[in-house]
Parts: C-alpha cells; structure tokens; sequence
DNA sequence: TTTGGCACTCAGAAAGGTAGAGTGCTAACA
DNA sequence: TGTTAGCACTCTACCTTTCTGAGTGCCAAA
C-alpha cells in the first residue's frame, strides 16, 4: 500500500513537526509551516484517512495528530533523506574521538560517550564478537604453586588474561611445556572451534600423568571460552532525562529500570543483530512496540556495525525516544562508527 | 555545646521520624509517636530551640521541622547507635553474593549491585589502590614485530597488561632478554618506587643498543604507570528516581548529570579517603552541604575500606538521599564490606 | 474533489475557596 | 523557673469551577 504524493508529504511534515516540537500537530498549524497548496479542510480529509491507515495517532479527540509506530516506520522506510553531516558537525565529532587510545576497551568507550554527547541520547557498545577470532598466541605462566595465568593474544591484537587453578604440584618447566604444546597447535585455530577434545588432543605426547594434565586443560578451556564473552557499555542515561518525551517520572523510572537490567539491551542487540542484512554498513532501526520490552514502549533502538579487521565486528548505536530526528541520527551513528573503525584500525593495524 | 538529655531525644526522635515518612514533623505528631512526659507546648519551646542552635529547620513558616545538615551531623556523630543487621538481613545479602567469581572486577562488581540492591541507593566501589603493591611478574611478550605484550603479576594476584609499540627490528629473543631481567631485579619492588630510572638501571648490561632499549623501557614504564589507574563503578543510579526526595524531575536530573561526570565521584572519594582516621574499619559520613559538589546538596555519601590482602585497599560505598536511615546503611555497608573482604581473601589467599 | 462554515470536544491554565496541620505567644499554674 | 492550655495566625495542599483556544468531524456549496 504504497502512499499517495500528498499522503507522503503529509505524513512527512508531520513527523518533522512532531519531532521538532514535541505538540501534536493540527491541520492549521500544518498549513502554516509548510506550503501546502490545498486548504486546512482538505488536510484535515487526509490526516483522518492517514489515521484510518494506522500511520497517525491522536493524544485525544481536540489534539492534533501524533505519528503512531507504524507510522515512524513508515517514515523511516520511505519518506526520510539520510543526508551527510555537515562539516561543523563532523568536525564537533572529530574533536571528540581520541586518538592516541591503546586499548580497545577505551576506545569503545570513547566512541559511546561521544555518540551520546552528540545525540543527546543512550548510546551503546558492544565488545567485539570474538568468536570468530582466532589465537595467535597462548601463554601458560606460573604465578604461584597451584596457580597459574592463561594469557591469550587474539587476531586483532586483543589480548584476555585469567588467572586458574593447577595443581599444587607441577612445575613451572612442566606449565611451560603444556603451554607451548598448547599454542602450537592451536595457534590460527577460530575461538569458535576450540573444544575440549581439541585442546586436550593438543597435549598428547606428554609425559605428564593425564589427571593432572585434564585439569590444566579444563581451566585453560574454561579462560577461553570466557575469552569471547561479550559485554555492553551504556552511556549517558541521564540525558533521557532532560527529554520531555520523560519528563513524567514514572516513565522516566520505567526506562531507566529497564535499561539497567542486567543482559536486557546486550540480549536485545545481539537479537536485531541476527536479524541484519549483510550489508556491513548497513543500520537497524527498532521503533516503540516493535522492541516489545516492558519500559522501552516509547524508545527506538538505532544500532549499526564497526569492524575490527575483516573477521571481528561489533555493534554501537544509540538508545532514544522515538520521536527522533531519524536521519539526523543515523548520520552521526555512521559517522561515529566510521571513526571508530578508523580508530580500530590504527590499533590493530599497521 | 552538647546538647541536654532532653533536646537529644526530641533531636532523635525528629530525624527517626523524618527518615521513615518525609514529612516535616510537628510537635503535636511527635508527642504521638514517642513517648514525652511532656506536653506539645513544651516541645515547641524545645524545637524552636533547637532550630536556632541550627539543627532544625522549617520549609515554610506552618510546617514542621525537619533536620537540617548539622542536624543530620549531631545525629551520625553522637546520637544513632549502630546495631548489627538481623539473621534475615545477613542471609538476604550473602545469598546476593556470588562466591564463584575468579576476577577482581567482577568482584567488586558484584558487591556494588548486592550494595545497592540492599540499600536502594546508588553504591559505589573503586578499584584497589596498587600503588602500595608490589611486582611479582613482569614479562614482556613478543605478539608481531613492532609490537609486544607486557603483562604484570602484582602482588595479591591482579594482573594487568598493554600492548606497547617497541622498535621493529628487536627479536623476540631480545625481547625476553629485556624481560627477564627487569623483571629479575624489579619483582618485589612496589609500584610506587619504580621510576624511569630504577627500570633503566635494571638493564644496564645488555647488548641491545641505548635507543631501542630505552624506547622499550620507556613504553614499559608507561604499562606499569598505568596499571594502578583507579577506576570507580557506581550502580543503581536509577533507583534515586524512586525517592520521594528526587521526584521533582530537576533534582533528579541534577543529580544524575552530576553523577555521571568522568572522575567527579572518584575524585571526592579519595578526597574522603585522605582525610580518613587510620582504623581500617571506621566508615566516612559527608553530609548535604558539605559535600560542596553541585547537585549533591540532598545527597549523603557514606565510604568505607575494603581489604585486599595486607597492603592494598580500596573503597566501597553509597551514595544516597540525607534523608536516609544512617545506621542501617552503615550496618548494610559494613556487613558487605565484610563479605567483600572475604571473597578477596578467598581470591588473593590459600 | 475541495472548501468554508459551524457545532462540538477537551486539556490545561487561572482563580477562588477550604481544611488542617503547625506555629508563636501569652497568661496561668506548680 | 519550667510547663502547660488556649488562641490567633499562617500557609500549603487540594479541590472545584470557570474559561480559553486549538482542534476535530461533518455538511452543504463551489
């Protein structure tokens, strides 16, 4: 049911006004701002057909229109322009993002507090997805008797360390030889494949007797597979507040409840992200009821994708009321991913 | 000027009411709660009294009296008594505390949300001061030219690590060279005295040419620097919004903004911690004003010590409404500061 | 199909009116 | 001298009422 012209502009200016104003928008106010050719009876006609679509929503019978989900989808979908920032704007990023960061962890920390001082909403990171990573190196070293660090160099340069038992009895010499046969073998192999089986294959021709050498493997099994666990950082809840979209306390509560559940908004990421095209530059937008969490009813979701090499990606994106400027956001969502990849680059690169 | 028997007990009996209902407490509600030998009349006489000592004050000419910051003083300092949690309130909090945790932060993590679980506060925990531990292990690993890992076992088992750029023609050989022998004559060395000088002296006869070598020491020197950084968590932020003395939106936001500042609450914490008396298990009380940060005139931050092993400590804490129910707290922050101390000594001891 | 006109609706601001909890003060009392 | 009852006064919180204005839907005419 593709809209008729004037339905389309109608909708349009509609949300653009509704998302600039935060008032339910009324076909006199409507006339006014924009240069319909027709008059405010006849876009009163079409404002209640557009209603009648479940594009449009009123607050109560007097008010003006709201755009509804659907119709924000609409929107999003059909009507918006995604334009380039502007310059100033580009350049108010740029002197953000901080370059001379050795540590990815830092990095997407200063790549979220940036997208959120920028939006003026909730912006998140996931880690890296580094299950598709693989070893390039793997390091047994003894700290103490019965104790032992597991020190993992992924492709990527992204570097996981753990601290194991071991029994009290074995030797550095003896640590030192799992380890090596260890990262012989494994060395270039993905996380994702890594098993047991694997790994304790790795250490076959050892001389160790075999209780103690399981033991060694399951603590080094265990550091890598808690290697690729991923985590989210959320920045900035406090900016929802200043929104009038909640300033009534209880749905200003609700959301900022919901956002602080543990595993809620990295559960729900990782769930769009399955759902993504291939398109690596391409963005995902979730739009109220759409998200179907309790608390989130008037949020949208915007997340997209950074690289870090050609095999490990992430995710960053912004957490806001829906009604947003959608274009503009996702612009500086792309920007910032684009300097976060460049930023990625130069860590893991050269 | 201590106060006499009497004025203490109305004192006493004005904050204990305050805290439970947040409403200003009139002499009339007062005498029905509590049991004075006296009339209303004569605790007016008391509480005007009282206001003009300053520890009273009234929100509008017809209201009650409710503490004022030096009110709320008297009350921590000389009249509450801090009573151990019930049976039922120890369990409540043991079973939040997950005892299977292998890693520092997640630790320390854990303790945050079980704190502010319990208080329903924002609570507060900084990461161990390392400046008073010493090195165990030092070694630098070879990852790809160009680049190598230092990884540093400190004392009471945290570990660190960085990657740092070295020169691109030093061998991995050479590489475990330098290694081995800083780490030879740094280990045990607190991180406090190790400077640009003692590193360098550690590798005095090499045969590695000076620049290369002090290129390598120098980015190593960086890694240790940075390896007793404090980082801070706070938790639980949202559940200010639930208190009536955050319900106007303006507060709330004030505080929260403040709140989320990078370094504001890490750096007043150790602002308290300077001033701290040297028994470890005394806590720090600020109160309203004295705190002296915008947007924290409500708030009360009360810190403690947790122990890590016998040299190194850190601070765990909430921050919440003055109008709160102080020796409870205490006792909350006391009982998790106590099982903080034990998960740290099953992590760092045996 | 578009438009002007009109009756109707409804949220939100403004204004007024009470109720009630609390105070300070005074004068009498032990 | 400390305590108490009584009283006039104050002020917020809450309720109700009124009014205004933006907005709608619908109808009949262009």
């Amino acid at each position: 049911m593709p809209l008729d012209e004037r339905k389309a502009k109608v909708l349009q200016a509609i949300v653009d006004d509704y998302v600039s104003t935060y008032e339910p928008v009324g076909s006199k106010a409507l006339i006014e701002r924009h240069n319909f050719a027709v008059s405010s009876a006849t876009l009163r006609n079409e404002m209640a057909e557009l209603e009648k679509m479940g594009l449009l929503e009123k607050p109560h019978t007097s008010a003006g229109r709201i755009p509804s989900d659907k119709g924000y989808r609409e929107y999003v979908n059909s009507l918006m322009r995604v334009d380039a920032l502007t310059d100033t704007e580009k350049m108010e990023i740029e002197s953000r993002i901080n370059s001379s960061m050795s540590d990815v962890r830092e990095i997407l920390r200063n790549a979220t507090a940036t997208l959120s001082e920028t939006t003026g909403f909730v912006s998140l990171a996931m880690t890296p997805r580094l299950n598709t990573s693989y070893l390039t190196q793997l390091k047994l070293l003894m700290i103490e008797p019965g104790k032992a660090l597991v020190v993992m160099v992924l492709s990527a340069g992204v570097v996981k360390d753990k601290i194991v038992r071991i029994p009290n009895f074995l030797t550095g010499e003896q640590i030192r030889e799992i380890s090596d046969s260890v990262e012989k073998s494994l060395s270039g192999m993905p996380l994702d494949e890594i098993t047991l089986i694997t790994l304790a294959s790795s250490v076959k021709e050892s001389e160790i007797p075999d209780a103690l050498l399981n033991q060694v493997i399951y603590e080094a099994y265990t550091a890598i597979k808690q290697a690729d666990k991923l985590d989210v950082y959320l920045e900035g809840e406090h900016r929802m507040l200043s929104l009038p979209d909640f300033s009534e306390m209880d749905r200003a509560r609700d959301l900022l409840g919901t956002l602080s559940q543990d595993g809620m908004v990295a559960g729900y990421v990782n769930e769009i992200e399955k759902a993504k095209s291939d398109d690596k530059n391409a963005y995902m937008v979730r739009i109220g009821q759409e998200i179907a969490i309790e608390g989130l009813e008037d949020c949208s979701f915007i997340t997209t994708t950074y690289q870090m090499g050609d095999m490990i990606s992430g995710n960053i994106g912004i957490i806001g009321p829906k009604r947003m400027d959608y274009s503009k956001v996702i612009s500086q969502i792309n920007f910032v991913r684009h300097k976060l990849n460049d930023e990625l680059k130069r860590l893991t690169g050269e």
